[in-house]
DNA sequence: TTTATATTTAGAATCATTCTAACTATTGAC
DNA sequence: GTCAATAGTTAGAATGATTCTAAATATAAA
């Protein structure tokens, strides 16, 4: 179900990322980041702090924010928002879009097709827009055994 | 700049659909969705409160959460969400998606062309989805002098 | 090295929202 | 119309996710 190891390209990556904003890299930074790679459903910081913690014990909650939020600004990770419930994470780095169960709560990912139509918008010219997100509500194939459930 | 007067048409409407949710029309709703109709910027649940507030001075911010709440689940306003900032509320339902500056904070309202194109998205069959919600974020004409600005 | 800067940590603080429990208003049955 | 039954209002407390704080530690630069 997991992945074995975290690759080396990632730690390069992340490592280089960090970097390019100004950021160091870290043990808890490195490992907050695996953590997030080894499953790829769409954990809160909460999730990712007790995932992370069972193998890093003295890593701190705020140490877990502030990773994340240093992960999405070097474009490493998304933050994906439903409502105003608590903030998920996403380490799929292709454009796509979300997909929320209603009845399970799980965070499926969709992907654009490759030859993306245009939106259907009637955007006025002062309005310029720098990013596009869709999201979708409904249910899921079978919400009682959805692998991403987040319900009970 | 304000609608001189609450339409009797929207006092029925708001009188009929809260009924046919089994709610009752109260002073308070009433003053609530007429403070949401009189400005059409995107309140949060403060905003509605003070405005309010200020023609009926005893009115709790326990009644406001109420009261939006009731309106939305009535479908006379919307309810909408930019990342974890407070819910802002939007008394405009024809069929439209919103735009967020990110410079001054304002939200502004986008409708759909008339001929909608599909979206283009890869939906699996086992998803299926009940609502799409698009947003946008970029920067607006003038955030300076922007008329819904929402930041200083 | 020494010094400056960045990161981590636990816990406190914040903020929007929801809950609670007492009170008030409205409705429906008689 | 009167009187329960039900729904709505209120102030304030509680919640929960997130951010802040200040001291301790680690890393990088000079």
């Amino acid at each position: 179900m997991k992945k074995d190891l975290p690759s080396a390209t990632s730690d390069q990556e992340l490592a280089h990322k960090l970097a390019s904003s100004g950021m160091r890299m870290t043990a808890q930074r490195e490992h907050v980041y695996h953590t997030l790679l080894q499953q790829t459903d769409h954990p809160t910081a909460d999730e990712v702090y007790l995932r992370a913690k069972s193998a890093m014990p003295e890593l701190s909650m705020a140490t877990v924010y502030n990773t994340l939020d240093a992960l999405v600004k070097c474009g490493l990770i998304k933050q994906v928002n439903v409502e105003r419930t608590a903030s998920r994470y996403c380490s799929n780095m292709n454009e796509h879009c979300h997909f929320f169960c209603e009845e399970c709560g799980s965070i499926h990912d969709v992907d654009f097709k490759k030859d993306k139509g245009e939106l259907p918008l009637k955007l006025p010219r002062n309005l310029v827009p720098t990013q596009v997100d869709i999201s979708l509500r409904g249910r899921c194939a079978d919400p009682l055994k959805c692998p991403n459930r987040n319900r009970n």
